[in-house]
DNA sequence: CATGAATGAGAATTCATTCAT
DNA sequence: AATGAATGAATTCTCATTCAT
């Protein structure tokens, strides 16, 4: 059983997180102070280096805890044994779910997915985060492949289907979320499993 | 007739304008810094400020300079006078090409797409960029509800498919271009044609 | 008889101000920061402020401690009833002897020279660590103006002599605990004994 | 000829090491501020990073170029086709006129002779301030070396001779230097070439 | 017009000190 | 008494912007 003090800085270190990515949704990942996050977060500002070396590994952490809580839910609908349909459904449901109730990370997952900075911290970000984002897309290419060997769809590069997929179908969910009416998220998920399986031809 | 002054001025906005993508696609949005802009110009970082009231305006007008000749492109093919599938196809080819061509661009456009810093900023930037982006999308939302009332396709929410066709496709064509293995780029038009007007389903 | 705690507190309070001396050796005095300080000493760095004001207050009395057991040695050596040249050996083998069992000491030792810091600190230090020093070279200057009076040494200003002695032998003590051999230590006395008293002309 | 913008850089460039030394000397090494420099200079915070990399540089160069001048001197005075007791004199004479001409300089002077800070920041130091240093006690032990092959001093190791005699000197022209009476610093050349030469037994 | 030296507000980070446990 | 998590003042350094030349 975890002990009280590892409760408690578990408890901190989720909370800064948290702050973070309210704080990046806010301003954007180059407007985000440590100040900033430290005043969303109800810490001082040198309490956040007790538990994160420096402002890149606090954005990185923040990413991948978020990215693995996507992950999770994502691999659980992928898992599922259901027909493609659904199981598509259902990933995209969980995608909706997910980006609807961390209404934050959307602009943290934009920022991430290409490292900016000088060389040096761009292989940093590229060795943290890529893997993070990369992974998302092998998932779903292995789903595909699958799905392409036992001839439910047709045959093509499953890495590039999948990439088409996830980002299109992030565009009409984070512009939902966005559009702060975010009622008809179902209806969302409906129209991209429909026009991703059946296309848009009559 | 334009003038001599007004020759060197335009290009020396461009050239400006020019630097300012190369070094956004290195560096990333924030790490941009006016002085390597400048060097890259190969101007002083004074003359920047004479034709730029700031760095916000900077990369606003940079952003939509590429932009209207992004929109140029899409525009004049999707003008064609032919079939749907051809139409999509010119569409991704000109897009295609652009990001070939502006491997550059591809940074600026993310960081374009939502606004960042401070809410002065955002609102000036939401008052400046989005229009582009949303234009965009507009435009190819028109095309789609046109082939809706032709019954060429499917009657859907014509904004929400334009959304996931362009950042779909994008992605695709992003990833190709950062792969620095261009060549098989026509492919990529095709299988995206393929894939938004008949889907994945066998 | 002390008391149990006494003797706990004086163990503390050492093991704190040797710790102390070993990370200023180490590091330099700016350098040397309460946490490492701690971290060396085996204790929480909130102990140290049991025992101790504040830094300054932990490096002041860490260095009046180790000053005062060179000032019990060197006193020893110059209460000796023997002859100048004795007394002068006996003096200089003690410093030499004590630079070398405490090599931590001499960074201490020469950051205490002159007082850093604000007015206030620089004032605070004068009124403690400089005392210290000065009966350094009170003492040295005493012996060598009753050696004057006893006409042993030539007549001159006893401080201005006690001070080149002292700074002079420091010098050599120091460079050989510094080249870490400090094998001919004995030879480094022999050599300041006879330059000091017969000067370096043939 | 220079032109004149390399005479204003150099002017600057000066100023601030000027500044860099008589704050060094008013709070020490450890509390002297950036800020508080650059007030000193008459110039902004920012303007001293244009002439110098970060702070340790500003401050190497600073001792690095005051030890120049020192050297100089020095030379001069070892240079000169005298006796023995006449080239001593000079040369004291030397380091005791720099000294009065730049009281702010001894506290840097005794800052690096031993590096600080962590293993990095202590190589980096030794690499650039220790040679100052060495070269100065190099400089006199040859000269030392030259007259023990003449016979005009007894044979002994020179470089430890050397030291012996430019920290006794030292400390005892910054005791001048400091008690804010430096009227009799030419009794302090008489008394140390004295003292060297002869020793100081009847 | 063009320049680039100078500016100083603002950001990240460190570390002495406090205080609840 | 001892601890060490939390604090925030202080420090270094950066970089957009200005302005005298």
């Amino acid at each position: 059983m975890r002990s009280k003090e590892e409760v408690v800085q578990e408890y901190r270190i989720q909370s800064i997180q948290e702050a973070t990515m309210r704080v990046i949704a806010r301003k954007g990942m180059a407007a985000a102070t440590m100040q900033e996050i430290a005043d969303e977060a109800g810490v001082a500002k040198g309490t956040i280096y007790l538990y994160f070396r420096d402002r890149d590994e606090l954005v990185e952490k923040t990413f991948e805890s978020a990215m693995s809580q996507l992950h999770a839910r994502v691999d659980a609908a992928m898992e599922l044994q259901v027909p493609l349909d659904q199981k598509l459904r259902a990933m995209l449901g969980a995608v909706s779910t997910f980006f609807r109730e961390n209404r934050e990370f959307f602009r943290l997952y934009i920022s991430m997915r290409f490292p900016e900075g000088n060389p040096q911290q761009q292989r940093r970000q590229k060795r943290t985060c890529q893997p993070q984002y990369q992974t998302r897309v092998q998932r779903v290419a292995e789903v595909l492949q699958r799905s392409m060997d036992r001839g439910e769809i047709g045959v093509t590069d499953p890495r590039r289907l999948a990439l088409f997929i996830i980002e299109g179908s992030n565009a009409v969910i984070i512009d939902r979320v966005m559009s702060e009416a975010p009622s008809s998220a179902d209806d969302d998920v409906d129209f991209l499993t429909a026009t991703i399986l059946g296309g848009i031809k009559k």
